[in-house]
DNA sequence: TTTATTTTTTAGTCTAATCTAAAAATATTT
DNA sequence: AAATATTTTTAGATTAGACTAAAAAATAAA
């Protein structure tokens, strides 16, 4: 049972995430393109990294018939995202920053290789559950405590809803909710839903306010 | 006055940081060879990267006579060293981690470019002056403050000093510093020195202890 | 001041990670 | 079921950073 330790590069990181965030919406098998897309990089290359990653034993892949990741890969994955998310709560939490300007320095620190580092940050932020943008906290194993959630705009009209995530964390979305006085915890009444194009009317902190499909489509509530 | 912005590589930063480091013994000109041995690389290597860091006008270069950093040279490389002494501090005061173990991890975190994260952790750590090793921590500007000290090889028989530093930050040597109760703060006095081979007999915390000179020579006292 | 030694540079090779262009396989329409 | 379109893979090229081996320059010794 006692794994030989393989080395991941920055690269090969970058990659196993992006086919772990991936593999929620497509579990038999990530495609090529797909991951050409959200790496910003050509789906030729992502085909010779594919490979790579299959040598190593992290992925699955067969020719023409996606990607997916090994128990192993799984891990890896896992193991980028926990420190991606810890660094985040970090930055947030001891260093003042805002929830909007935190996700490119995590983007560098989730590859810092000490599992000492990792672990003892998480003790020192108090094994915090969640990161800034309500996304949750892998533990040192990997698990994930799964919390309940739904898009706003599944929400029904007349009912009373806090504020608990964001499905797109960019800088932009975050920076329009702060301009709206949304953040995390923010409870909000949906009082009304346009049929014709789903738009919906939100009591939020005493102000009523008009939130596009796209926005209600980007925020959890619960 | 507006300099542009110059992309620095993970690799060449290491380099600058060498050539700083090697600078102060050498002022004039650093060798080739120095820089590889200090790198752990051959000479040829150091040639080619030299050569980069020439274009891009962060050192001086004449083939055959050496390199020496340019002003903006200097100041890259300064805020390299004060990034790897701020994160050593940090994982000392804020991780508990012992001072012979954070050299490797800060050589990573080093290369993590946000000059806002590095001066919120200055901030945060309330602007220390010096790194769990007793090296100065250069300010924001590339300040840095310079301290009287003298190594422990050249202190005079008789007379009480204090620990305020080590010249060897390798964890072998501060391991050897932790298993004899030595630490920056640590009093101690200059019993007698051996003029054979300048051994000295050192009282420290009521203990006797012989020190040898390759010992008193990487200890900095005040 | 020649000769020998050491240091430094050049020339050519290698690997990781990317790219473009073209070929092959798969999926979608008629 | 063919024809067409899309996706994926291959082939070949490029760049950064490293290496070895050999040439050139500088330094030290005879
Ligand atoms: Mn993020
Ligand atoms: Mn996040
Ligand atoms: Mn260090
Ligand atoms: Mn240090």
């Amino acid at each position: 049972m006692t794994e030989k330790y393989i080395f991941v590069t920055h690269s090969e990181e970058n990659y196993l995430k992006v086919i772990y965030h991936l593999s929620s919406a497509s579990p038999k098998g990530v495609n090529t393109n797909a991951i050409a897309a959200m790496m910003d990089t050509k789906a030729s290359s992502v085909t010779d990294m594919i490979k790579k990653l299959a040598e190593k034993e992290m992925v699955l892949y067969q020719k023409y018939q996606g990607v997916s990741l090994t128990e192993q890969g799984l891990l890896a994955a896992k193991m980028i995202v926990r420190k991606h998310r810890l660094w985040e709560v970090f930055l947030v939490e001891k260093l003042d920053f805002s929830w909007d300007e935190v996700h490119d320095v995590a983007e560098e620190l989730e590859h810092i290789k000490s599992e000492k580092l990792i672990n003892k940050l998480d003790a020192f932020l108090n094994f915090p559950s969640e990161d800034p943008h309500g996304d949750p906290i892998p533990n040192q194993y990997g698990e994930i405590q799964k919390t309940d959630k739904q898009l706003l705009s599944e929400a029904t009209v007349g009912k009373n809803y806090i504020c608990v995530g964001v499905k797109d964390s960019s800088s932009a979305f975050l920076q329009y909710l702060n301009k709206q006085k949304i953040a995390l915890g923010t409870p909000m009444k949906i009082l009304e839903k346009e049929t014709f194009d789903q738009t919906l009317l939100v009591e939020i902190e005493g102000e009523d306010k008009v939130l596009s499909h796209k926005i209600a489509s980007n925020l959890y509530i619960n």
